[in-house]
DNA sequence: CTGAAAGCGCTTACAG
DNA sequence: CTGAAAGCGCTTACAG
């Protein structure tokens, strides 16, 4: 065996074997072009041969090129904590692929707030941009936004809520009908056949209604699906103060024999908040989210079981999929629902989100 | 600005601050011998004043050095496939750091052989390994394991249970008593106030009793915190076949009046079965872990609740904080309680562990 | 105790 | 259409 035949690694030893130039080599395996047919397919054949993995470090440590992606997602509010873990997901994975060269530009809009949505796109320039991660929190504005990435071939995630009809790279978020699904089927373990029950939603933007109805039709369906005889009554509060809360509340409860109240959002605390205050420690209460608020109301005992759905997950695996699919050409599940924790007051310690 | 002037990056940056060449600023980098202390000093002052950090792509890329991790942890037995878990969390941290030159040696014993378990420990060659992560389910065999670790100066991990006052680098797994506790909690829920609850702990090794008996201490102090007057009646099977058990159950059942029964372990799938084929579904079943059999009972109505403890993320997280310590000189914390998750009939198929 | 050189497996101009 | 060379930021012998 001549020092000829040694066995290189890598692109050398593609050289050598096709009798071509590592230059070539890299040309083939990138696809650029200035590349005759003829050694192409020499060259194809070899890589498939040796089952030819590229070293991604060393990849990187010669390539210069920057990928930037643009984060689209709610700031955090002061009515709730609620975004501050998908973003923390979201540096968590930034922080990780930032070796391969990913840099992130957050842009963090008012989801009381249409036009800071729309303020923030602008600030987008797309020219820059190999790639997006958004939360469609306004339906109709993120769809507009959504084809004009299709026009560019920018490839997008959307996490948290998901729009039917476009081309998405990926969701990742909750299957919000088996969310409410879950909450009827724990509720149901609590109560006695005659009991009431009462669905509150509140919400100011009617946009984030389509997510409250489709949890709120899996509660239901639950209860039809298990032919359960329990009566399901329902009131919407479309302002978010205290005040007007509890002073919808009062009103239902005074007339109705409650038993147990499913809060179709993170706003449970305020109807713990009620319940708490008025003295009233009977009901069953089951709402969603890990927030600070929700917490000490659950540790107290005025709320009893909190769905929750992995906020935190949600952007780490999102901003990954968007990274795997433009760096690496991998694509994975187009919907990835998050799983449904039930958190309560002895578990909640140790949830991680 | 003349040409020698350009800011250069990484070693080669500190290399001209230093006026040294760029192997000495390596030799300070590693604290390898050979550099006077003059040196050393201004080298090190210079690193921390341009908070310095290694390009870790490069580092692996240039060197050849390899590290070898030992996994040592039960096989999946015909009787349980809860160890596919933990392995599969191992396998996918092993191809994530093994880019970094991490190769992993798999050692598997027979959870019911104390023999398998010394066996595999002999293959083991100490002076090939820079860490181990195993779960020391035999608990006298693995402290003198662990003990001849310590002397080596190689860092080892748990995983699944922990073994006090040693030096281990850390644990990940349950905290068993906390699971215990929530299980109660859960069950007081479905529970009327005279209704007696049967603890049923069911296993061949004394061993693992450490493990079942922490649960259920757990779960008999919630019910003395709370001051419920439940009784609570506790049979101890020693025997997994389920000829036996039926046959234990069978016993507890006729004489006693049982809306509930806690199960420690996994096997709660037997005693769903028991239930399942005396047409006895009226009790309340609590038991633990994603197994397949256990699955298919949960969704049947079998079983109630089941309470899991992510056993692919122990074997995950395990393997990684073993590669940031050994590779990165990173460690973080010692204890690592799992979330204690609680998985129904609705949201199982979400589910990740 | 220290330095100069080669090399890890790629990519990137540049030259032809 | 193709090749030869330089370089990414490190580590590793080797020489002195």
């Amino acid at each position: 065996m001549s020092a000829k035949d040694i066995e290189l690694t890598g692109v050398k030893e593609i050289a050598r074997r096709a009798n071509v130039s590592i230059g070539t080599v890299d040309r083939v395996i990138h696809d650029r072009k200035g590349v005759s047919q003829n050694t192409k397919d020499k060259v194809n054949a070899i890589i498939k041969e040796l089952d030819y993995q590229p070293n991604i470090l060393a990849r990187r440590l010669a390539s210069k090129k920057q990928v930037v992606f643009a984060v689209l997602i709610p700031k955090i509010s002061e009515e709730t904590n609620y975004w501050e873990a998908p973003l923390l997901g979201i540096d968590q994975a930034g922080a990780e692929i930032s070796p391969y060269g990913i840099t992130l530009q957050k842009y963090l809009y008012d989801v009381n707030d249409k036009n800071s949505f729309l303020e923030q796109i602008k600030r987008i320039d797309l020219s820059l941009i190999q790639g997006v991660l958004l939360a469609p929190s306004f339906i109709e504005e993120s769809e507009h936004f959504v084809k004009k990435l299709e026009i560019r071939k920018i490839p997008y995630v959307f996490i948290n809520s998901d729009i039917q009809g476009h081309d998405s790279l990926s969701y990742f978020g909750p299957d919000l009908y088996q969310s409410g699904y879950l909450s009827a089927h724990l509720m149901k373990y609590l109560l006695k056949k005659q009991d009431e029950i009462l669905v509150v939603n509140i919400s100011q933007e009617i946009d984030n209604q389509h997510h409250l109805l489709r949890k709120e039709q899996g509660f239901r369906n639950y209860f039809a699906d298990k032919k359960l005889e329990n009566t399901i009554l329902k009131i919407d509060i479309k302002q978010t103060d205290y005040t007007y809360i509890s002073n919808s509340l009062e009103k239902v409860l005074k007339n109705h024999n409650i038993a147990a109240i499913f809060v179709t959002n993170s706003r449970v605390s305020t109807v713990a908040k009620y319940l708490a205050m008025t003295g009233d420690q009977r009901r069953i209460l089951i709402g969603f989210d890990y927030t600070e608020e929700n917490l000490s109301f659950l540790k107290k005992g005025d709320i009893d079981f909190l769905i929750c759905q992995k906020p935190r997950e949600q952007g780490y695996k999102g901003l990954m999929a968007l990274y795997q699919f433009v760096v690496h050409s991998k694509s994975g599940e187009k919907n990835n629902f998050m799983p449904i924790d039930i958190i309560t007051s002895e578990n909640c310690d140790f949830y991680l989100n």
